[in-house]
DNA sequence: TCAACTATGTAAACACCGTTCACTGAAGTC
DNA sequence: GACTTCAGTGAACGGTGTTTACATAGTTGA
């Protein structure tokens, strides 16, 4: 089982040690301080070594990003786990308040992947085009996607869509229903109907808003304790769907 | 009038030129393009003679952020301006338009001010504690003030305000009433319930998440055209406030 | 086994960067 | 006219990303 060769395992091995200095820096001092000097310093190399392994900084920041998204995926993941499988509700909560609490414990990070300007940074993974960019965007969005789609017969203020959006976001249908249907939950188009996709769309919108202006203490006014407000924010997201706890 | 000295004026026209050189070079190239030696360079001067007027580069870009505040409020002001004084809708949409515009066309800009780790840049201009922190701010929500308190009547869904947030919200109750008196418009805490207050702040939190997503391109599916969207949030946002078009 | 090759590291150098310090010279003050 | 204030300079320190030529350890095949 142990192909590698002796040489394969070291690479793979300094490879993991690069990415875990430059996150320690980059929670340590902000994403300026991610400097190759300095990872290869702790790592007792030298700079110009690293370029063994990533062609630029920009290039392994990109990298570090990717590390970021699967970490975010697994720890919502994780939290999905205590959450009873029937208990719809209960794992969007759960995957939402996962995320404002990893924001606020990750700043630096959820700067870096979340509020980048440089395009290359936000889209992690390899995944195809009319993908779900991001492993973290996996969880959410299918969470969302079963939710909705456990429910459709409750909500349907189908009118408000744009019709302009109705080309994009058959695209993201189309998406949804294959990572529920690849979770074992099969659904069809009219169980998720474009306004529930629309509705996903401005759920992310609030979600991000909210803890995006939490991270960057941007709200208008300095919010005492932020996490009713959010957990409000959420139960009427919810309460928009059609139904309220049962 | 002109009392300033020959000294005084000319220190006040580098001044300017420093800020514009370093507005122009995080426009082209982003925040880490703004360094001193760069913006030195361009005005035929050395770098340190630039500690004669900012104590560190990170001081330089504190009041680079003011600027853009400044200037942000400028813009949706005027916007505002060509807008009839009675028609408080459709100087809701001017200004939330404008905002997303301003933000589109100076993405740097607006992971500046908006989207900064730093506690320091988002709090703009010299105000008191208890005000609105940056003049941008003071635009935005002003205008929200008004809309909301020439219609309190129409709405009353108070109940979905959380108990912990009243503080906070009256802190800022009085704050948004004390912008809007300054404008002539004489307003008392009856008109603009602790309800509306934090109908507000939601929809700054919808606001800023759709057109922070749109700067930094995290929606979770190409969208083709993103401006029906918005206005669709938009017309939602008011028509939540309990009233259509006039 | 040993030569050929490849991958991984090094040192030196280049052109930048923020910042400090001693110094100059012009503008303002009495 | 002497004195003070202050914008600006040049040199220096330690830091940065990146490229280049070079060394050497690991791997591979004859």
């Amino acid at each position: 089982m142990t192909e590698a060769t002796r040489r394969e395992r070291l690479r793979a091995e300094t490879e993991r040690d690069i990415r875990r200095q430059a996150r320690a820096l980059l929670v340590a001092h902000g994403r300026d301080a991610v400097t190759l000097r300095a990872i290869a310093r702790e790592l007792g190399i030298t700079a110009p070594a690293l370029y063994r392994y990533y062609d630029s900084r920009e290039d392994l920041l990109h990298h570090l990003a990717d590390d970021i998204c699967a970490d975010l995926a697994t720890e919502l993941d994780a939290g999905l786990g205590r959450v009873p499988e029937d208990d719809v509700t209960g794992q969007v909560y759960a995957v939402c308040r996962g995320f404002r609490r990893w924001a606020l414990a990750h700043p630096q990070e959820f700067a870096l992947v979340f509020a980048s300007t440089e395009t290359a940074l936000g889209a992690c993974g390899p995944d195809d085009r009319h993908q779900v960019g991001d492993q973290f965007g996996r969880v959410f969005l299918e969470v969302a996607g079963r939710l909705i789609a456990s429910h459709s017969a409750h909500h349907d203020h189908g009118d408000d869509v744009p019709g302009s959006l109705h080309e994009d976001l058959a695209v993201f249908q189309q998406v949804l229903i294959g990572a529920v249907n690849a979770r074992g939950v099969p659904v069809d188009a009219g169980e998720l109907p474009l306004s529930a996709v629309y509705h996903i769309t401005q759920s992310w919108v609030r979600l991000y808003g909210h803890v995006a202006l939490e991270v960057f203490g941007r709200f208008p006014f300095a919010v005492t304790n932020p996490e009713p407000m959010f957990d409000s924010m959420l139960a009427q997201i919810i309460g928009e769907m059609g139904f309220t706890d049962d």
